[in-house]
DNA sequence: ATGGTCGTTAGACGA
């Protein structure tokens, strides 16, 4: 048989999700990882920067394009791909502002790659159950599971990235030390199974059941070496893309050593896209 | 020791 072009003889892709905790500080880093972990797609959180400083160059040395949102030190998302890179959108049709802010949070992109429509999140950190930031961060995921109902009839899309939700008892190294703090309780919870109930499935945990499959440690009390960690980032695939989800892992590799993120890739294979 | 570490950046603030 002649060949064709790559993506008939493309057996699978691979789609990946990091919250990186600032491309800058992490560059060299992620681009070792992104060479030898053979990615196809690479959806990233917590860029940290403004578009101007942000390290598109490397990137393309590795034959990636990019498409990136974000204002200044904080939040900011990205997607990496080298199987095309269509219809970029930041940001998504009602997603909350925080308080008077004029503009929407640099917490969403969106990018068609590999005929995936993929949806970058950083979901906003609710801090404390009584905090304001709390109702920012339901609000925000309210505003997002409406966007979620209008993409799922769309064609085949995913939504991945750091949720700063931990769905299930068992996706956090300690109930008792996180009962009263954000992450687990049952508002954000909900909030989480809401986008999920529109039409998207969490395809990484039949691959790595819990419990003690994390994907975040806190840099402080050594909490990687003592394996207290929380599994909060995910990536969702409708249910096309989800049928067709060969395998998933999580790189804990890459939260070891000096200029680690907080937070580990978590990988999955997607067949005959 | 009532924190412990990282990132942004230059005194805090956020995670």
């Amino acid at each position: 048989m002649p060949r064709v072009g790559r993506l008939a003889y493309c057996e699978a892709v691979r789609i990946a999700t990091w919250n990186v905790n600032s491309i800058r500080s992490r560059i060299e880093r992620v681009a070792a990882w992104l060479e030898r972990s053979d990615i196809d797609v690479l959806a990233i959180q917590e860029t940290k920067t403004r578009v101007d400083q942000f390290p598109f160059f490397r990137f393309e040395d590795l034959g990636y394009e990019v498409a990136h949102h974000g204002f200044d030190q904080w939040n900011g998302v990205a997607i990496a791909s080298r199987v095309g890179m269509a219809d970029v959108r930041a940001g998504f049709d009602g997603a909350p502002t925080w308080r008077e802010a004029t503009e929407p949070e640099a917490r969403h992109v969106a990018a068609t790659c590999g005929g995936i429509r993929v949806n970058c999140v950083y979901v906003p950190n609710g801090r404390h159950l009584t905090d304001p930031h709390m109702d920012y961060k339901i609000a925000w995921l309210d505003a997002l599971r409406v966007a979620a109902e209008g993409w799922i009839t769309d064609g085949p899309s995913m939504i991945m990235g750091d949720w700063n939700i931990a769905p299930r008892d068992e996706d956090v190294w300690s109930m008792e030390f996180y009962e009263d703090k954000s992450h687990v309780s049952p508002r954000e919870r909900a909030a989480f199974e809401a986008v999920v109930a529109s039409g998207y499935a969490d395809v990484v945990r039949p691959f790595l059941p819990g419990p003690k499959v994390y994907t975040y440690w806190d840099y402080q009390q050594l909490r990687f070496q003592k394996g207290r960690g929380m599994r909060i980032d995910f990536l969702l695939a409708s249910p096309d893309i989800a049928s067709r989800v060969t395998g998933a892992s999580i790189d804990r590799e890459e939260r070891k050593g000096k200029g680690a993120s907080d937070h580990a890739p978590v990988i999955v294979e997607v067949a005959d896209v």
